[in-house]
DNA sequence: ACAAAAGTGTTGTTTTTACACCCATGC
DNA sequence: GCATGGGTGTAAAAACAACACTTTTGT
């Protein structure tokens, strides 16, 4: 096979940012490392890229490999590269956020791997520059979030509309006004009524809310404005 | 030195979509490829990751070696990794665009190197994926420009808002009126009128402008809003 | 005087916000 | 019957879009 030459070659990682929603709270799922350097700390879930494989490919076995899931939603958003980023050798890495609806996590496998959930407001001291990669990720999320109705990813098939603005409140970490909230969300027309409620929360109930999802795929390029003010938030 | 055993390492170059605009279009910057395969096709500005650099360091030594131009407005913004998407050998390229004021630029280097600007809109064959990612690169722009004020960086220090407004109807291929563009602009409060005015484009003449810097830096990062129905774009 | 482009004013419409109030239910 | 969220109504404010009209100046 042909080759370029006089060209140094570099390992290339894969690292997800995996963010969970349990109803409450952001969740981030994390593992401890196995090996030496900086073993016992906390990592995000990373793999090296293959020679068959596209980073997509890397990402998404990766994913599978540690959480059992296949077909999550998942964006690049950044490649970390500063030569010494990683002491044992140098190392790139393309970063991804997935998110995930933490009730379809299988517990036994977080036993396995020694993955653990972590609030997203109280991690860990993590290795490398992975710190780093959470902080962008939680700014590309909010980025995103605040104009594509991706945080859906986040939730079971059926949800309410309070449990979707607190996850939205956790993004933003900030409070909305729940009837404008509601409003909005129901004018986009992506919701379908369920016939049955959540009565956890309160006495009244909350009716549940499936996506509708060829509306959901025709609106998801459209600006879509479910936060107030986002200007704020950038 | 240390090394992480049992992984294979891969060629990472990066590739600069150049944008420039030179009063009336939009254009791009391509070099004619000096070596095979697909010799004297059009490519991007491009080149290798050295091991010393990080992949923002690499591709503003790969922008200054081809133009000449230091600290130049740039944004990574994908990794393109198919495996056989270079057939020499596994490459993979981090992709970065970068708007320069077209008339910075030095025409000399361009000769060197087969360099040349080509409309945006009547571009010749590129090799490789090269298509590929000036398509999202224009995407890509279209986004972040419809929210931030990052057109500036392809206009000279001095400019007039219907320059402006023809920069903007080009990377959103449309019209906008004018009367409204210009009063949505001022309001922003990025602007400095100048005493003097550009004659070239109208008898009337229009008053040059200089972005107020200070505001730009506070503004860059809120949304904007100067693009009518962005959703329409998306 | 006229044409051609710059840019200001005006107005009706839509979107957004803020907040009052009613609703359903478990205790 | 009352406390607790859930959800609808309404009205003021702000942002936006559409378009008429004035301004400037080279020919």
């Amino acid at each position: 096979m042909q080759r370029y030459t006089g060209q140094k070659r570099i390992l290339v990682a894969v690292d997800c940012i995996i963010f969970g929603f349990d109803g409450w709270n952001l969740k981030l799922l994390l593992v401890q490392r196995a090996i030496e350097p900086e073993k016992d700390k906390f990592s995000l879930m990373g793999g090296f890229i293959q020679p068959s494989e596209s980073p997509d490919d890397a990402a998404n076995r990766v994913l599978e490999y540690r959480t059992g899931l296949k077909n999550v939603y998942m964006d690049q958003f950044h490649v970390f590269g500063k030569p010494e980023r990683d002491p044992v050798e140098r190392t790139l890495s393309i970063a991804y956020y997935a998110l995930i609806d933490i009730h379809q996590y299988e517990k036994q496998i977080n036993d396995e791997f020694h993955a653990e959930w972590f609030l997203l407001n109280d991690l860990p001291e993590l290795i490398f520059d992975h710190a780093e990669m959470v902080k962008l990720a939680k700014k590309q999320l909010m980025y995103k979030a605040a104009l594509h109705p991706i945080l859906f990813q986040l939730l079971p098939e059926k949800f309410t509309i309070p449990q979707l603005q607190s996850l939205y409140e956790g993004v933003f970490q900030t409070q909305f006004d729940d009837r404008n909230f509601s409003r909005k969300l129901l004018s986009t027309g992506l919701l379908v009524k369920q016939p049955e409620k959540d009565k956890q929360s309160s006495k009244k109930g909350a009716f549940y809310y499936k996506l509708d999802q060829s509306q959901y795929k025709e609106n998801f390029e459209s600006f879509l404005n479910l936060v107030p003010n986002p200007d704020k938030f950038f």
